[in-house]
DNA sequence: ATAGTGTGGGAAAACGTTCTCCAAAAATCT
DNA sequence: AGATTTTTGGAGAACGTTTTCCCACACTAT
């Protein structure tokens, strides 16, 4: 090990002849290759002080000579504060995930925090172990997609006790933790909406019978609207899981009543009542509508493409990040904040007026105008562009 | 502040009026609750040393009661390892890597270890940054799935000097890292010997012209393949990117050539291919078959599904962690390891023989059987070939 | 002159672990 | 019995920062 006391000549790292670093660069070493204290050295590199302009430069320096890059870990010990948020959620192969985790990593990256990930298999135990660990690793705080409504109710309240925490798009409980979720209820009223002015009457319901809150407010606003706007009150309901294989069976449950729509609470099942129909030989969208919820990637090439509700997951993500911000800039309490967000309506092609409908055929398939979306919080809307296809 | 200094009793972890934690209990404490030195404490929780049984029987006593959680930031930055491993890659929301995510996630948290996620938006410069980000986090490894073969480079190799690392699913150059990635030679050809078996001749090519090494390595085998097991070599090539648009744009490209196969090199781009030969009445797979590349979510229910190539995920991220933890158990040195898995070829409708093919309309749409993988080497999945790019 | 008032800088105490020494006690060997 | 070795436990030094003191010096205001 020769290259141990290089006075700071302009070797920079210094390595082994395998060219793998040896010796990290420490502020001790900056301090002595800059003729002052470790102190200062600190000071000058973390500007919590002023510091004199030789001596500043000097450091500033040595510490780019030398390629001194601050240890994090003992930063966090020191200053108790890691600069990590664990992001915690049931299922990353769940299709709406993925861009969500995207927005929540940009997000917080711009704050030059980092995400520690923890995927749960859908299962509120591992959830509870998962939240565990990232409090052992000392997360500033947590941004949690809950597992379930009910069952991960307890360790998300226990975990709140110690950081800042931030549900994100399902909420468990009332009071739990701040949380920030698309406005189900709004959502599901412009579905129906739609569906009622293009004429449909007969609006049928498959849903999840899980205690997520997804499937308990996207069934509740079902029940209300439908009871609100049809003549007969709400339609048939089917309740299962938010799976495609539900989709499929879900219909043969509810084509018995005939119904003109089917309203799904969530585009996977969506898919799987379209993959049905088609196979029953059921016309979509003339015989019957379908809609869905969500907009999960690829909905929009469906056959037919489906209307759905789109989450306004970017808004989600900011508005999480900056609850978090507050919790952490301010201290730890006040009341809980609940926000929601309203979703933003799409219409394609699964839910056209029979009128409108193009004959199935070798031709383009027919694509209804996108209508804009009926309220739509903030402009910072949506990225993704499902450029309808013509 | 009155909890400070309760001695001990059953009270656990100390808590404010508002329900927060305001005192993390830390060895110190355990230590004289059991009435005895942090040292001590440290070896019964850590197991580094045996103890006297009555001694540590009162110390786990005392941490139990406690609430005792060891503090990892403290832990690694003594022991110089933060068993956080770090996760770059290009873009969570490109539909093929949220199922590696998620088995990464698994496979190095059933270790004991974290992950940080860290997403580039595909672009280099911010992959660089975020890698020399993970490293000041002190992350004991990481994981690249690079955003691109040429531009990804330098950073990976430097960051390779620090600490052990993998590159998943996209490799760059020969010798910068150990790397895992599917066998894309052993894929195109199962797709090339599929349709030539099934009766196809003219069989095009739509790719991306990128330096990705999945562009790259599935452009070469097909011209490789399709040039040995074709009349007149290989067909119509269209590079583009690996987007669906593309996809769209290459059919129109390759049309007029009168293929009876479109072999895409991935997923996506076949989506966009496929979309395309509908609108303009081309019958697939009457016509021509088209075949994709990943096995992405959802392909199966593409109209028709799709014929493709299945990225054999759980086993690159078992191999990518079991690579890991060599270098991170044994010295980080030794030659580079470089891994390719076989993938399984999933035959679909979109591929079907024209013979097979059902009339299209109301019946179920028909799936040929699957066939079995071709080559799939060990039961482990594994075809370690150190070195080899054939 | 003396007392105030900044200012630039260093020594050293944290932060919560792990781990290396040492010392005492207990067990084993001559 | 003494001379070893083996247990068991404690004191205290790391790890690399940030931060709190405190001192020395140069001014300015009495």
């Amino acid at each position: 090990m020769p290259a141990r006391w290089s006075p700071a000549g302009p070797g920079a790292a210094e390595t082994d002849e395998g060219g793998r670093i040896v010796t990290d660069v420490t502020l001790r070493e900056v301090a002595r290759a800059s003729g002052c204290s470790v102190a200062t050295v600190s000071r000058v590199l973390a500007g919590t002080r002023p510091v004199g302009a030789e001596t500043a430069r000097r450091v500033r320096e040595a510490a780019e000579e030398l390629g001194y890059r601050p240890n994090q870990v003992a930063r966090a010990l020191r200053s108790r504060s890691t600069g990590t948020i664990g992001l915690v959620l049931p299922q990353i192969t769940n299709p709406f995930f993925p861009s969500l985790v995207r927005e929540v990593e940009h997000a917080l990256h711009a704050e030059g925090r980092a995400v520690l990930l923890a995927d749960c298999d859908d299962d509120p135990e591992v959830e509870a172990a998962r939240i565990a660990d990232l409090l052992d690793r000392q997360v500033d705080a947590l941004l949690v997609i809950a597992a379930d409504g009910k069952r991960s109710r307890d360790a998300v309240e226990r975990a709140a006790a110690h950081v800042p925490l931030v549900l994100l798009d399902r909420v468990c409980g009332p009071g739990v933790a701040d949380s920030v979720a698309t406005d189900n209820a709004t959502g599901m009223a412009l579905v129906l909406d739609h569906l009622v002015t293009t004429g449909r009457r007969r609006i049928c319901f498959a849903g999840a019978a899980g205690t997520g809150s997804a499937a308990v407010e996207r069934l509740a606003a079902y029940e209300a609207e439908a009871g609100a706007l049809l003549p007969h009150g709400s339609g048939r309901v089917e309740l299962g899981d938010f799976s495609l294989e539900w989709g499929r069976t879900a219909v043969d449950r509810i084509l018995p009543s005939r119904p003109d729509a089917i309203v799904c609470a969530n585009d996977l099942l969506a898919i799987g009542v379209l993959q049905r129909l088609r196979q029953l030989g059921v016309d979509v969208p003339g015989d019957v509508a379908v809609t869905g919820f969500d907009d999960i990637p690829m909905m929009d090439l469906a056959d037919p493409a489906l209307t759905t509700v789109r989450q306004p997951v970017r808004a989600l993500a900011a508005e999480a990040v900056h609850l978090l911000g507050h919790r952490l800039a301010g201290r730890n309490d006040g009341p809980r904040r609940s926000v929601r967000l309203a979703p933003e309506l799409v219409v394609r092609a699964s839910s056209a007026p029979s009128a409108l409908r193009a004959p199935r055929g070798a031709s383009s398939a027919p694509r209804a105008p996108r209508v804009p979306s009926v309220s739509s919080a903030e402009d910072t809307g949506s990225t993704r562009t499902p450029e309808v296809e013509q």
